[in-house]
DNA sequence: GGCGGTCAGTTTGGATGTCCAACCGACTCC
DNA sequence: GGAGTCGGTTGGACATCCAAACTGACCGCC
């Protein structure tokens, strides 16, 4: 994926969603994450139609989040399993998870629930943390890019126009 | 969002898609997170096409994920400017940039940095962390949704059927 | 006043994507 | 033999998407 060939602004975040921001391939990808290898199942799951489920899930395969692995011969038969750029992609499920269940369901439908040693079960609370220096990430400043623009760290704040 | 009435396994994931899924969406709101308020500016650095950015804004507004801010009276005139939901959706574009950056796009086009006290400057080397315990989420065991289902937390160990 | 430019869209016509139902071949189970 | 499973494909109707041109209200300049 090159990012110079992008439309807009040259940014990783459009080279992601040049890859996985198709309708239901998200879903899919949940699907294969949650054990459901195969096509059939994969649909149920999602709700989306054989034709297009088909398409996302060959385009996955060639974006490298997806693999194929034959488990019959007799008809010959394959499931979809998470490489290690699918497993990658779980952070970002669960952070729309999150967001999904705070403003988007009108209920909790589903909870993401985290068992530890110290605080027992309880529902999850994710940030993203940088490892080198542990600090949350949504309080980095705005910093530049190479490039010589400001560029996501926190919501810059608000001017006044 | 009625979470029911989605098609598919009900899930937040799906009604966070349902909102912020379709095309364009997610980079009008990192412009918009970014600082560029102005229809024009949200164009060029979006790339998309003016009348389906007119579209994606009304739809981002009445999701509650923008909203806008008259700036000029003489030609009407409003910005677009992030709502508390979202301002929430920045660690999802967090997400989506850093994995986009390791799998998606072929160079780091876009780097995040961080400034801390302790660290000085350094390229932010992400973790999604849960904020009640400190543990990393990846490593989270599974958990059952209310309706008894497997539920997005590590993707479950292989079964080889 | 006339000229060009900005701004937030809307309009147009054609390309592309999506949906749904039906169908298919190669099997398995009863 | 008949029904069901599985992983798709096909066809046709429909919706969305795109680039480019257009609109209409303003603004600054000379």
């Amino acid at each position: 994926m090159r990012v110079a060939d992008l439309p807009g602004r040259p940014c990783s975040l459009a080279a992601a969603l040049q890859l996985v921001g198709e309708r239901w391939a998200l879903l899919a990808v949940r699907e294969v994450a949650l054990g459901n290898h195969r096509f059939s199942d994969i649909a149920r799951g999602t709700g989306a139609p054989r034709d297009r489920l088909s398409a996302r899930l060959t385009a996955l395969v060639a974006a490298g989040v997806l693999e194929r692995r034959p488990y019959a011969t007799a008809p010959p038969r394959s499931g979809y399993h998470l490489t290690a750029a699918g497993r990658d992609l779980v952070p970002v499920l669960q952070a729309l998870l999150l967001w999904g269940e705070r403003w988007a369901a009108d209920r909790p439908a589903v909870r993401l629930h985290h068992e530890t040693a110290g605080h027992g079960d309880h529902p999850v609370d994710g940030t993203w943390t940088c490892r080198t220096c542990g600090e949350p990430l949504a309080g980095a400043r705005p910093t530049l890019t190479p490039a010589g623009r400001t560029l996501l760290g926190l919501p810059p704040e608000e001017d006044p126009r």
